[in-house]
DNA sequence: ATTAATGTGTTGCATTTGCAACAATATTAT
DNA sequence: ATAATATTGTTGCAAATGCAACACATTAAT
C-alpha cells in the first residue's frame, strides 16, 4: 500500500486529527476542573484580553467562527457578567466592541494559571521540539491564510 | 502583553486554528471541483481502502467519530452505491464489516488523483519542510493519543 | 446457573454549527 | 440624487454533531 497516495496520511488530515485530541483533551479538562465556562467561552475571553477592545466581526474572524455563533457566545458571557458591550464606530461604522469586566479578567486568569501548571506537568514533548513546533505550524498556517477564503 | 501565557498562543489552540484552515480549504475545494460526495465521505473511504475490512467501531476509532456519526456515514455511502457491508465476526463476535464496491474504489481513484495534482501546485511549504513538519506533528499526536479517552 | 460486565450497532434527542436572509447604516458609482 | 455596493449585527432554519439509552450477543464472575 503507497502510504503517500492517501489523503488521510497527508499532513492536512493529520493536523485535523491532531486538533481533534486537543480538542477533545480541552473539554474534558475543563469539565474534570469544573470550569465556569466552557472552553469555547474562554478563548473568548483570552482573545479579547491579547487584542483588545474589538468589534464582533473582528473577533469572529480572529476565533474562526461565523458572525451568528460569535454572537451568541458573547451573549452568553454578557449574562454571566464576564464581558461588557458598548457602542463605538470603526471607520465611521457603528459597531459593538466588548471588554473583559473584572470578574472577566479574574475568572480570565484563574483559568489561565490552572491550565498553565496543567500542560507544564504534560509529557508530551520536551519544550524544545514544542517551540520548534509551533514555528513550522505557524509558518504552514501563514501559507494557508492566503489561500483559504473564510467568508466571515 | 506576556504573549506565552496565554492559551491562545499554545500550541494546541495554534494547532486547532490550523486544522480549520485546512477544514475549510478542503470543503471548498471538494463543492468547487463538483465532486459527488462531500470530504467526510472521501476519508472513509480512503481509510477503509487504506486499513482494510474493519467494522464501524473501529472505523469510528480511526475517523475520531462517534459511532451513530459512522453508522450514518456508511449509510449515505451504502446508499450511493460506493460501500458494501457483510457481517462478519471479530473475536467470536457478530460485525459489520465494510468494503469498497467497483465503484466505490473508482471515485476515490479519482478525487485522490484530483486532489494530488492541486495540492503538488499549492504554494504552501517546500517538499522538505512539509515532511519535517508532519514527522513532529505525528510524534506530538502519538503522545496526545495517550493522554485523551476518546469514549469511542 | 444466574448475574454482571463488555462489545457492537442503532434510535432518538438536545446541542452546536453554519449559512442564507434581513435590517440598518455608510460609502461609492452613475 | 438615486441606485448600487459594502459593513455590521441579528434572526431563523437546516444540517451536523455528540451523547445517553437501548437491543442484542458474548464473555466473565459468583
Amino acid at each position: 500500500m503507497q502510504q503517500e497516495k492517501h489523503f488521510i496520511n497527508s499532513i492536512y488530515y493529520q493536523l485535523e486529527q491532531t486538533a481533534k485530541y486537543c480538542k477533545y483533551l480541552g473539554n474534558q479538562l475543563f469539565e474534570k476542573l469544573n470550569f465556569e465556562i466552557p472552553l469555547d467561552e474562554f478563548v473568548v475571553l483570552d482573545t479579547i484580553l491579547v487584542h483588545g477592545e474589538i468589534c464582533q466581526r473582528d473577533l469572529a474572524k480572529l476565533i474562526l467562527k461565523d458572525r451568528p455563533s460569535t454572537g451568541r457566545l458573547l451573549n452568553s458571557l454578557e449574562e454571566k457578567g464576564l464581558i461588557e458591550r458598548f457602542a463605538d464606530t470603526k471607520n465611521n461604522r457603528l459597531v459593538r466592541k466588548t471588554k473583559l469586566t473584572a470578574k472577566g479578567q479574574c475568572v480570565t486568569e484563574q483559568i489561565t494559571n490552572v491550565l498553565k501548571e496543567y500542560f507544564a506537568r504534560f509529557p508530551v514533548l520536551s519544550g524544545e521540539k514544542v517551540l520548534d513546533l509551533k514555528t513550522r505550524i505557524q509558518e504552514f498556517k501563514d501559507g494557508l491564510e492566503k489561500e483559504v477564503e473564510m467568508k466571515i
